[in-house]
DNA sequence: GTTGACAAAGATAGCTCTATCTTTTATGAT
DNA sequence: ATCATAAAAGATAGAGCTATCTTTGTCAAC
């Protein structure tokens, strides 16, 4: 009985995510993936069941790095003042961001390609987005910030930190031009109840 | 001689931006514009080079839209506070989001799919996005606004806004249930100078 | 060593697509 | 009515891709 390579699905992974950063997800195919981590294309197929498999999983293993870092933990202790639950949820996003600079990038490429699709596969992976939105609501029916749709201020604070990770990126400036305190009161003047 | 079919060409565009808006921008073939339009696969390629024209296509007839609305005319007319002409280009996007729910959502697909391109095919087109940052980097230097980078001001503008065009459309809430005050509040509480 | 089992490569059917070249059709001008 | 011209359709070459089926290779157990 042969064993199976362990390092090939990751190494098949990360192939998959170079591609989707260079050219986009939709770029993404078995050929290429195959070409670029040695093996033949067929083999692909012994670790993913099909292209969306693959995709999706590359996916998963980005949105399985947020939950890894915990950081978000503290936003759930209920005895620590929701606004400091916030801004701790924002911390964990930041600090998430500049560790893992194309973690975003793989995550909205993703959600870009196939979120179009008839049936939407995001709705499966919610976990930690719970959190993340209880925390909000909760902040807003204690009268911390506005009333306003939690969707609208989570995606202010992903393109706020994923923005600046891409001029960092691009090196529009240096990383210590800005530090999270300056993106924090962006955010948080925003939100906050006057 | 023959006339061309005037009615043609913008009926390929709004096909190819049916397409983008249905299944994606990287779903767009001249195969499917064509069947949709109701002519041949060949025709397409009278009215447009090939298939980046057409979609560069779509993503400019958008651009020109937000020209043509000259809302942010008022942006630029410097005996108005700075304070001032900053609201008045986030009216000017909101209402043009209000007034064409779809167009935020065909630029941000376009740009995610050929953005990725060796060559950026957007840096020739920045007429109106200079008005915008020339504004916003006239309301820093006043010390109007936090010094932040003038990118992550307009992403913030742009995510808040198509994020509540996105959820008017999925019918998350009523039209009426927030007003243009709300997201203004939300944008402008972030970057004003405390 | 032989063998069984499975990994990996190879090969291929069948599809979609782009861009061009060729043929047909429609229309404005004479 | 004829003709020139360009639009439109048709046809096709050539490429890339997916997913499966077949063959080969390799390793562990005995």
């Amino acid at each position: 009985m042969r064993k199976k390579d362990e390092t090939k699905e990751p190494r098949i992974l990360d192939a998959t995510a170079e591609i989707i950063l260079k050219e986009g997800a939709a770029a993404v195919s078995t050929v290429k993936v195959a070409k670029h981590v040695g093996i033949s294309q067929s083999n692909v197929y012994l670790y993913f069941k099909d292209k969306d498999d693959l995709i999706m999983s590359v996916y998963r293993r980005e949105l399985n790095k947020i939950d890894a870092t915990g950081d978000l933990e503290l936003a759930t202790d209920q005895s620590i003042p929701v606004a400091k639950r916030v801004r701790g949820y924002i911390k964990a996003v930041y600090d998430f961001a500049l560790a893992n600079p194309d973690s975003l990038t793989l995550i909205q490429q993703v959600k870009f390609l196939l979120g179009q699709h008839d049936t939407n596969p995001f709705e499966d992976y919610p976990e930690h987005e719970n959190v993340v939105i209880s925390v909000l609501q909760e902040a807003i029916d204690a009268g911390v910030i506005k009333p306003v749709p939690v969707s609208l201020l989570m995606s202010m604070v992903f393109s706020v930190i994923h923005t600046h990770t891409l001029n960092l990126q691009k090196n529009r400036y240096a990383s210590n031009d800005y530090d999270f305190e300056t993106f924090y009161s962006l955010i948080w003047g925003g939100m906050k109840q006057e």
